[in-house]
DNA sequence: CGTTAGGTTGACTGAAGTCAATCGGTGTGG
DNA sequence: CCACACCGATTGACTTCAGTCAACCTAACG
């Protein structure tokens, strides 16, 4: 489906040194990280190891973690130009996986620390960065704790649909599995779900994509935080 | 119940310039903020509003948001020493308010940010404040995406005992409604939950205080984050 | 002494989980 | 090239856990 594996020389000249398909936001506060090639499903970095912090590239990651009686949580899901891992401090790591074959720069969190302490600029970004995941943490947890699958799935869906461009059409390269991972429902449900929004015309489905038809009846459905 | 208000002046005395109960963490970053004095169910900081970091002296509050629908979330409880209100950046944030009589030290936000802009100390508690908080509520998300009533009362009381000094007896001040807003439940099912766990001899309840006589076997219902 | 708020319990309902079968696409080995 | 296995998606049937509605009780307070 995709082409084959490239080695992280190529990447790097492709995605590095050369010019890049869009300005990094991790190369704005660091030396530019090289950038590698992950296959579908790999594993980028490992629970419990906080080494990294990764850039997006291409293709989407997750962050994801198993609990003691084997469940899964992912915690979240990052798209081109996302930054994930700076959070996963200590307790409560998570493993960074590729969704799909995709391309993620990774950069020591040290050095980002350090450039952290002399450079005000830079400690104000990841400051911003960290926040901001602590504000899409608690909307997913409100909705977590009182939504029901339709408001789950639609509120999945204006998030994705915004994070990905604010198209009215997005590719969803995470499995059911995936998503009902993300929002705390079996992966039947979610399917369900998916049914009940084309049989109202809500959306259209074509394959891994989505077309939302009506974004704002969903977004009678997605609760507003606030 | 409890003693009368007293004034801002009297608290200040007893808790800012003079000895004080116990050190404060705020107090070790900026000068010494006044302490208030707030009546249960006493708004501390409005939702929105977002200019205040808050030290708990005594008593107990919650950060809470009402959702459009008018559902209410609380999305943590803060004992003596703990300090809440910085990760309320922008959307999301959370009104404070006291659970029960309390007494709260407030400090304005910008001045806590200049300092840290200065000293890299600073910067750094204030970091890892933001992180803690950040795996408590990853840690929370997990317990509602997938777990059962049982499990969410017994971490919540596993964690509260923890937090709360680390003894086997806690008091909880927090009313059924608030657990229940806490872990999205009913308050009938805490309710019924405490019933089950008191019929099972895990613990045994004295009005708002609670008795862990088994702590293992809750630590078995609660599941371990990873 | 009446009122009110919070807690407990019961009966019923409903939404989502579980188990299971089917279908389609993809990659692999013969 | 084809048969097969496998994975993910979908749908159906059934079950179960927690929400809802309601009643009752207690303690606190005016």
């Amino acid at each position: 489906m995709l082409s084959a594996p490239r080695n992280a020389d190529e990447l790097s000249a492709e995605f590095g040194v050369g010019p890049r398909l869009r300005p990094s936001r991790l190369g704005g506060l660091v030396a530019l990280p090289p950038a590698s090639w992950f296959a579908a499903g790999a594993t980028i970095c490992d629970q419990g190891e906080n080494a990294y912090v990764c850039e997006v590239i291409e293709g989407m990651a997750r962050t994801a973690q198993v609990t003691g009686d084997g469940r899964r949580v992912v915690n979240g899901f990052f798209g081109p130009g996302e930054v994930f891992g700076f959070a996963a401090l200590g307790v409560g790591a998570c493993a960074g996986e590729a969704v799909c074959d995709s391309v993620v720069a990774r950069c020591a969190r040290g050095s980002l620390e350090s450039r952290a302490l002399v450079d005000p600029g830079a400690a104000r970004q990841l400051w911003a960065w960290l926040t901001q995941e602590n504000a899409r943490t608690a909307a997913r947890l409100s909705l977590l704790a009182h939504g029901s699958a339709l408001e789950k799935i639609a509120h999945f869906l204006l998030e994705m649909a915004e994070r990905l461009g604010g198209k009215t059409r997005v590719v969803l390269p995470m499995s059911r599995y995936d998503i009902g991972d993300y929002l705390g429902l079996a992966s039947e449900t979610v399917s369900r779900t998916f049914t009940v929004l084309r049989e109202r015309g809500l959306v259209a489905t074509e394959g891994r994509a989505v077309v939302l038809l009506r974004p704002e009846a969903l977004g009678r459905y997605g609760v507003a935080p606030n």
